[in-house]
DNA sequence: ATTGACTCTATACTACGGTACAGGGTGTAA
DNA sequence: TTACACCCTGTACCGTAGTATAGAGTCAAT
């Protein structure tokens, strides 16, 4: 498979692909004998996954360190279960705060349906006071 | 409250106020005679939910959006209802990706306590089939 | 054999979300 | 009254994550 099928494949542009390359998260494929990069199914899959974690909000070097958890052979097995567990503890984070958000937004919906009260809707009150506790960081 | 207390108590630079108001995410506030920005608490919930937004992963336009939907007048109650609802959804499928990566991450840590084959870990088989669905498009 | 769709590298540019000065004014307390 | 911590505007700069462009080569079909 070339460049454009893969990046066609997973909704990104050949440029996009290439700069997932130079920042070290796709690995350098094989090329033909005139240099063009030829992937694989398993270049897809990374792709995609590329993709959807950077749709969850993983920046880049998170993203990276999500496929380095798989795939470096000199961390140790304790290494890879500690980053593991980190992952963990800020993704149920973020599962948590999106969770505030969702009970907010259902509350402006069901509280404007019932009385179109929407001058002091609940929205804002319910994330506001999380202010005072760390604030959901990015996951690092 | 002057600008400096204000960005203490919300964890965030004065400059970053500035620009939040630049951006129109905050409103201009008051000013002292000799030009001083001056907030009240109001001012301060308001830049506390900024924060948190932001740290779900929300852009400062979709934030603004967030916001204007409580504040605007010209919308009618349905316009709120509807774009409420369109949050809700991204939300939800946010939330069904994290919790998938949850799963995969915990397998990780199960896997690798189980007998260290931590080369073939489950991680990337557990986010990756979904590259053909919609994949988590940031919350717009 | 030449057209058109693809690929290559390299470099420049963009938008977003800040952050850091520069050069100045304010306010209070010793 | 002068030192110091704070505030002001304006402009420039930064990292992240791409996007665009230039200038060149490749390959399949007509």
């Amino acid at each position: 498979m070339q460049i454009g099928k893969l990046a066609q494949a997973a909704g990104v542009t050949v440029q996009t692909v290439r700069y997932y390359e130079r920042r070290g998260l796709l690995p350098e494929p094989i090329r033909t004998g005139s240099g063009y990069r030829s992937y694989d199914h398993e270049a897809l899959r990374r792709l995609r996954f590329i993709v959807t974690a950077k749709g969850l909000g993983f920046t880049l070097a998170e993203t990276k360190d999500l496929i380095t958890l798989r795939v470096a052979p000199e961390t140790t097995p304790e290494d890879v279960r500690d980053r593991a567990r980190e992952k963990i503890r800020a993704t149920r984070r973020k599962i948590a705060s999106l969770r505030k958000l969702l009970a907010g937004l259902e509350r402006v919906v069901s509280e404007c349906e019932a009385d179109d009260a929407c001058g002091t809707c609940a929205l804002l009150h319910t994330l506001e006071q999380e202010g005072d506790e760390t604030p959901a960081e990015p996951l690092s």
